[in-house]
DNA sequence: TCTGGGGTCCTTAATCTA
DNA sequence: TCTGTAGATTAAGGACCC
C-alpha cells in the first residue's frame, strides 16, 4: 500500500503577503526583493509582474528595465515566518504528519485519512480552503506516492492548482515532463543532460544506472537514477534542525577599507553569535566567506577545539581568516561569517570515547553502551569497544563503588 | 548583463590517525 | 618500534533551493 502524500506551495508567497496586507496593490505588478539602483536580486514577483518577464533570482536592475511601474518592496522576513507557522497550524488541523520544508510549503502525509475528511481529493481541496478562508492567501497542491511526486506535481498547474499522481500513473506522469522540473536539477546538470541529448525525464529514466554513475559520481548519479524513476522517500517528518548558521554582508560599492571590513565583521559575527545563544547552540567550525571583484567568490574556514556561541570568538577567528587569507588589500564586494559543526547532546556524550583508554571505567563503558543504543555506533571507533579490561573505579567517600 | 541572503548537500584533495 | 594503509576528518568549492 502507497502512502498519499501533499505537497503546499503557496503562490508568490512574499508578494502575495504584502497585496493582502495593502489593499491598494491589489492587481498591481508587485516585486519583493532588493530595491532598484542597489545591488541585488528579486526574491519575489507576483504573477502581474510575471507577465512583464520579471522572475525571482532576476537582477533588480534588469527587472526594473522590463517593468518600471512595477511596486517594489524590501522582504519582511519576520512577518513572513509569522504566516508561514499560521500555515502549519492550520495544516496540523488536518493531520499531524505535516512537515514544513521551508517557509511557504510543507509536506502532508494524509494516508488514512478518509475516514476524517474523506477521499484524498476532497483533503487536498480542503487544505486550499482553509488557508484561503483563514489566511486570505492562494497555494498549489501536488498529490503523490512520495514526496518528489507530490513536490513536482505542485509545480504543474500554478497558482490556484490541485495535480494528482497515482501510482499507477507514475511513469507516464513524469515522461513528458522536462528534466529541470526535477528538483536538484538546475542549470548545470541541464547542461550536462542536454549535451547527451536527454530533455524530458522519460529519456533520463531509459538511461541505465551505470552509465549515469559514471557520469554524475556515486551518490549524483544514484539520485538521478532514482529521481527520473520517481523513486523517493515518503517519509513525513520534522528533521534534526538545521545544521549551520551564516550572516553576510555586500556592500553597495566594493570596500577598500579594512577598518569598514572590520567593523562589519564584528556587526556579523555578533549576530550570529546572538542567534547561537538564542537557540541555544554552539559551533566548531568558523567559515569567513568573501568575494571580489568579477565575482570571484572563496571561503575558508577553520574547526576550533571547544564549540562556541560568544561573539568575540567568532569575530577573532574570521578576522584571523581574513588576514591570513590570499586576499586582503583587495576590494571586497561581499564579506560574511558562518559556523556550523554544532555541538549536540551526541557530541557532548562522546568526548567519553575520547578518555584514553586506561582510564576509562566500567561505568564509562556503560555510559557509551547508552550512547551508542541512542545515537547509533557508526562514529565509534573499533578501538573503544569494550574488552572486557576495564580500570578500577574511583574510590569514592572512603567506600569502594566497583572493582573489576 | 548582472548576479542577495541564508541555507543544504556533494565532490575532491589533503591531512590525520588507528 | 616502525611502516603502510584504510578510513575519518578537515577544508574549499560548486550546484542547487527558496
Amino acid at each position: 500500500m502507497s502512502r498519499v502524500i501533499l505537497h503546499i506551495d503557496m503562490d508568490a508567497f512574499f508578494a502575495a503577503v504584502e497585496q493582502r496586507d495593502d489593499p491598494s496593490l491589489a492587481g498591481k505588478p508587485v516585486i519583493i526583493g532588493a530595491l532598484p539602483g542597489s545591488r541585488g536580486v528579486v526574491s519575489t514577483a507576483s504573477y502581474e509582474a510575471r507577465k512583464y518577464g520579471v522572475h525571482s533570482a532576476m537582477p533588480i536592475a534588469q527587472a526594473y528595465k522590463r517593468c518600471p511601474q512595477g511596486v517594489y518592496l524590501s522582504p519582511d522576513g519576520r512577518k513572513y515566518f509569522q504566516i508561514s507557522k499560521q500555515i502549519k497550524a492550520i495544516l496540523q488541523d488536518i493531520t499531524p504528519r505535516v512537515q514544513m520544508a521551508s517557509v511557504d510549503e510543507a509536506y502532508l502525509d494524509i494516508t488514512g485519512c478518509e475516514k476524517l475528511h474523506g477521499t484524498p481529493r476532497q483533503t487536498a481541496l480542503l487544505v486550499k480552503e482553509q488557508i484561503r478562508k483563514q489566511l486570505q492567501l492562494g497555494c498549489s497542491v501536488g498529490m503523490g506516492p512520495n514526496r518528489l511526486i507530490a513536490k513536482i506535481a505542485s509545480d504543474i498547474d500554478k497558482p490556484d492548482g490541485l495535480t494528482i499522481v497515482m501510482p499507477e500513473d507514475l511513469a507516464d506522469f513524469l515522461a513528458p515532463l522536462e528534466v529541470g522540473r526535477i528538483p536538484g536539477i538546475g542549470k548545470q546538470t541541464n547542461k550536462v543532460l542536454a549535451k547527451l541529448g536527454i530533455k524530458l525525464i522519460g529519456q533520463l529514466a531509459s538511461i541505465p544506472k551505470e552509465i549515469l554513475v559514471e557520469r554524475f559520481g556515486e551518490k549524483g548519479g544514484e539520485s538521478l537514477y532514482r529521481k527520473s524513476h520517481g523513486i523517493s522517500s515518503d517519509f513525513v517528518g520534522e528533521g534534526e534542525g538545521r545544521k549551520s548558521i551564516s550572516k553576510e554582508r555586500t556592500f553597495g560599492v566594493d570596500e577598500t577599507s579594512e577598518e569598514k571590513l572590520r567593523h562589519v565583521l564584528l556587526k556579523l559575527s555578533g549576530d550570529i553569535g546572538r542567534q547561537l545563544r538564542k537557540e541555544n547552540r554552539s559551533g566548531r567550525c568558523l567559515t569567513l566567506k568573501i568575494r571580489l571583484e568579477g565575482f570571484e567568490t572563496h571561503t575558508c574556514s577553520k574547526t576550533i577545539d571547544k564549540p562556541t556561541d560568544a561573539d568575540d570568538v567568532i569575530f577573532n577567528k574570521a578576522w584571523d581568516l581574513y588576514r591570513q587569507s590570499a586576499y586582503t588589500g583587495r576590494p571586497v564586494r561581499l564579506i560574511g561569517v558562518g559556523v556550523s559543526d554544532f555541538d549536540s547532546e551526541a557530541r557532548v556524550q562522546l568526548d567519553l570515547f575520547e578518555q584514553p583508554k586506561k582510564q576509562k571505567t566500567r561505568s564509562v563503558y556503560q555510559a557509551m553502551d547508552a550512547i551508542r543504543d541512542k545515537f547509533g555506533s557508526n562514529s565509534i571507533k573499533p578501538a573503544d569497544a569494550y574488552d572486557g579490561n576495564v580500570n578500577k573505579e574511583k574510590v569514592e567517600g572512603g567506600r569502594k563503588k566497583e572493582e573489576n
